[in-house]
DNA sequence: TTGCTACTTAAAGTCGACTTGAGGTCAAGA
DNA sequence: TCTTGACCTCAAGTCGACTTTAAGTAGCAA
């Protein structure tokens, strides 16, 4: 398969491929001219990168995950804490959604009278939730 | 307040007091020489920046919520749309999670081997769960 | 009055995950 | 054979939320 391939049935940018290559997360299997051509498998490889993007795993984490084969290496511990830390997360943002309902429902004049905003508040000043969980998000 | 007194309160560096101060998230009342000086109510509105991070908003969109004046601004739309987006990120977050649990206990020999574990592969592959929600973890 | 030091500014740096741009090569179709 | 455009490399840029650094100022204790 050429990149343009590659492209086309992953749905990355070739630009993240060769990014991805450089990082050590894929490789080509070699080249046709200048051009890289990669094996069939480098489709699953990357759907584990996005896997493991997807469960909050930094690439450089991914990285070490699978050798230099490319096989993946992966503790069943690490998935294990990655949960634990996945059910803090939800339980946060379950809060926080609670409270946004709420605050949007509220007959509180000013959201500031609200006694369960004021106390979400007071989680949120104490770093007690959301210790600032960022979203790149996908909007259009 | 001097600015000594909102770091110590507030829990925030004096580097970041001044960079919401320079984004219009907060404002000092005036100047004892060229020292800063801080209403009281700079902690109440440091709460509800912590607030509306946690709840994934952007600092820029937090400034749009209040007006000049400092009082929230806030439309309930845009809480339930919040809501809405966090109940996405739940949904996704729990069945990762879910997952990972799986696949920690899965006695397939290697993870690919496991259906379920293909089967969410195929689904980040496809970018049906997690476009990309990073974290800036407060780890250690 | 002196001197310490907490404060000030503006600009530049950091981090992660990519993207963009400039300039170059070359495989393949006409 | 020529041309085209898909691919290449390397460096630099982007984005958000801050932090760091260098250089300067001034409130307050002695």
């Amino acid at each position: 398969m050429d990149i343009s391939e590659v492209v086309r049935r992953s749905g990355l940018p070739a630009s993240t491929l060769r990014f991805y290559e450089q990082k050590g997360l894929i490789a080509s299997v070699g080249r046709r001219g200048l051009h890289r051509v990669f094996a069939a498998g480098v489709l699953e490889q990357l759907s584990l990168i996005a896997l493991g993007r997807a469960a909050g795993f930094s690439l450089n984490e991914i990285a070490a995950m699978f050798g230099a084969d490319g096989r993946p290496r992966i503790e069943r511990q690490r998935l294990l804490e990655k949960a634990d830390e996945l059910d803090q997360s939800i339980k946060q943002l379950t809060a926080m959604r609670d409270g946004l309902r709420h605050a949007a429902a509220c007959s509180a004049p000013s959201h500031l009278e609200c006694p369960k905003f004021r106390r979400l508040m007071g989680l949120a000043g104490a770093g007690v939730i959301g210790e600032r969980r960022s979203e790149t998000s996908a909007k259009k």
